[in-house]
DNA sequence: AGCAGGTGTTTTACTCGTGAAATAACCGCG
DNA sequence: CGCGGTTATTTCACGAGTAAAACACCTGCT
């Protein structure tokens, strides 16, 4: 993910379009730019689409800087994460499913998080092929230490929209979502 | 960055709601995960933050398709629509700040594009440690065929959401990004 | 002039993720 | 039983991104 898809990318800051970006976001000025480059073209998504990716890029950035200090990638800390709301044993495929990941790459990490201690695997008894994966209490406290920090600080930045603006923004959210998830066929119902 | 944060990542487990229901997008389901795991954690701003997550997800692995026909990356069409939209020529530093990646990754990209036909480089008379970078006319008609494509397909997407729905998310995504690149700094004012 | 320090770009060494092939084990059917 | 087909997981080869070092060049100071 990336930060910046071509209408996502900042340039410089100046705004004058909608009701927020009176104080001109990155995002309005990159529209701004296309407009006037390809004026029959009707940019108005750009102002959606743009700016969830500019947003999903930094709040990646700001909270990978918490899982970083914990020696964690985003990714790892998905899978444990994975672990512990489920709250029983996955299987590596279970796993690769509820991280959106290929299956390599859960095999990857879990060599790492269980070397780290901070996972455990036990071969199924019946089908021998199948693998099953918890958390150890060192992944568990870690979990439970790190998510609520990263939970204070995205509190704190969506302090600033208002409660009904929270609640507007997560419906919105939603229904776009369920369009998304629709169109792309969500696998598993 | 990915696709599935801890709060992204869809939830096949939750049999609860079957279907996508009423408001069951795959984000619903892990936070109602979370909740019951950690019931006292203030999980609202999952509701958001996810959502964000995992349409960033979801939008980039459709745009992604049509790219890939083209055989350009995300990243490389970025770079070929910052210099399109600006209409200027670009030194390897502003396509690293225009889109938030690193300079040795533009150089990089850089190699390939020119390779490709797509962008030119020249060497500034004055200083001779800058660049100027530049499409060719195959990487202009090349942004050109690709932009209206995507922006039909966010359209099409867009769609379900109604008119004043776009406008309201457009406008609350706007407060956010301000929010957010105000805390983080934004480099360039 | 000449050098100290700063800036723009590239190179290097490495990590991480992916798709496809490989491996291993299960299942059902003759 | 044993063979074909399927599924779960791992291995392999590679592409892409990064941080930090290297490089090349400029600028200001003496």
């Amino acid at each position: 993910m990336t930060a910046a898809n071509g209408r996502t990318a900042a340039g410089a800051a100046d705004g004058a379009t909608g009701r927020a970006a009176a104080r001109g976001d990155t995002v309005a000025a990159v529209v701004r730019q296309w407009r006037s480059v390809h004026p029959e073209l009707d940019t108005a998504p750009m102002e959606i689409i743009g700016r969830i990716n500019r947003c999903a890029a930094l709040l990646q950035q700001a909270e990978d800087a918490p899982l970083r200090r914990a020696g964690l990638t985003r990714a790892e800390f998905d899978l444990l994460g994975a672990l512990r709301r489920t709250g029983h044993e996955l299987t590596p495929g279970d796993l690769a499913r509820e991280t959106f990941s290929s299956g390599a790459a859960v095999t990857k990490r879990l060599k790492q998080l269980t070397e780290r201690g901070l996972a455990e695997r036990r071969g199924d008894t019946r089908d021998r092929r199948v693998a099953h994966v918890r958390l150890t209490d060192a992944g568990r406290d870690l979990v439970d230490a790190i998510l609520p920090e990263q939970l204070a600080y995205e509190t704190a930045v969506l302090e600033g929209l208002g409660g009904a603006g929270r609640d507007d923004l997560a419906a919105l959210l939603g229904d776009l979502l369920v369009q998304l998830e629709g169109r792309l066929g969500v696998a598993r119902a």
